[in-house]
DNA sequence: GACATTAAAGACCTAAGGAGTCTATATTCA
DNA sequence: TGAATATAGACTCCTTAGGTCTTTAATGTC
């Protein structure tokens, strides 16, 4: 058991959920495999500490949005859909849990406040949200997947 | 009654809640008055559309963190306890809300997950949130009041 | 000093969402 | 055929965001 889930498994208001942590790891381990190895769903639970069932859904949203290829049956399981390279942590965001936006009035314009038209505030967090928006769009899975994966299985094979 | 409340109010992973927004609208009100000017929270309440009760615990939150000062008794209210430009949206998120933190795992290191101290993704997150908090130390509650409050006055005694 | 006005403090409610679990069902390999 | 797998979706539990209200304390004004 290495999850810790104590009480404080609250993610509040402006972070970044379980869902997405999951979903990196999943992923970075997917890349961290030789190529065409279709792993299994409990593989990747057990070997990144993943609670199964919850797994089992941020695969499919994962599969959904392209990221995966879902392969069926007995010896099925997941390989990436496209190379590591190519998937960046806003496009695992963004597919497992919505689309980055900071506040909801970006989104819903007057639907949320009807001082959308005038507001003073609304650039302040549009802008935010484009340098975050920029900055996970320029870090991707392979990028995490070396630091972990590849150079501990390269240490292995130089002992 | 201009603020919509639709069922869609819900605010979610990821993004800045109401309190924030309506925190701003206050300070910014506050800036865009006359030096030394002490407003009621009804009339801040009244212009900036902001359910009474709520401004309550908001401003107490504001004159706790020291950003607002405020003036019990009759003829009471509040005054900005800094100058605008001294406040940015930073402060301001994380006196109403909370540190801005992007992950759990920033804050809580190993209660949040055990392998913390192995992670990869730790330091991606970490550095997001630094570009984030970067952004948002850089803008003032001063900004945003002359976009709006101040222009507006201005241009009404120009008639 | 009495009284109206204000902030301070905190209890209380409700709905929605996040996290997690479980039970089918459909597909494929051996 | 049967075991292993993904797919789909119902379901629970708990926390939190957002909002409302009531009571108390402080202060200016008459």
């Amino acid at each position: 058991m290495k999850r810790t889930k104590g009480k404080s498994g609250r993610s509040s208001l402006m972070n970044v959920g379980r869902r997405v942590d999951y979903a990196v790891r999943a992923l970075s381990y997917l890349a961290g495999q030789p190529a065409g190895k279709v792993v299994s769903r409990a593989d990747i639970e057990k070997s990144q500490d993943i609670p199964s069932f919850y797994l089992s859904k941020i695969m499919k949203d994962l599969v959904a949005g392209g990221l995966v290829q879902s392969h069926i049956g007995s010896k099925g399981g997941f390989t990436l859909a496209k190379g590591a390279s190519a998937i960046s942590i806003k496009d695992v965001y963004e597919t497992v849990e919505r689309p980055l936006v900071l506040m909801e009035c970006l989104e819903q314009g007057v639907n949320y406040c009807s001082y959308c038209a005038v507001c003073s505030q609304k650039s302040v967090w549009e802008e935010a949200q484009l340098v975050l928006a920029n900055f996970l769009a320029g870090v991707s899975v392979a990028e995490i997947a070396d630091r972990q994966g590849l150079k501990g299985r390269l240490l292995q094979k130089a002992v």
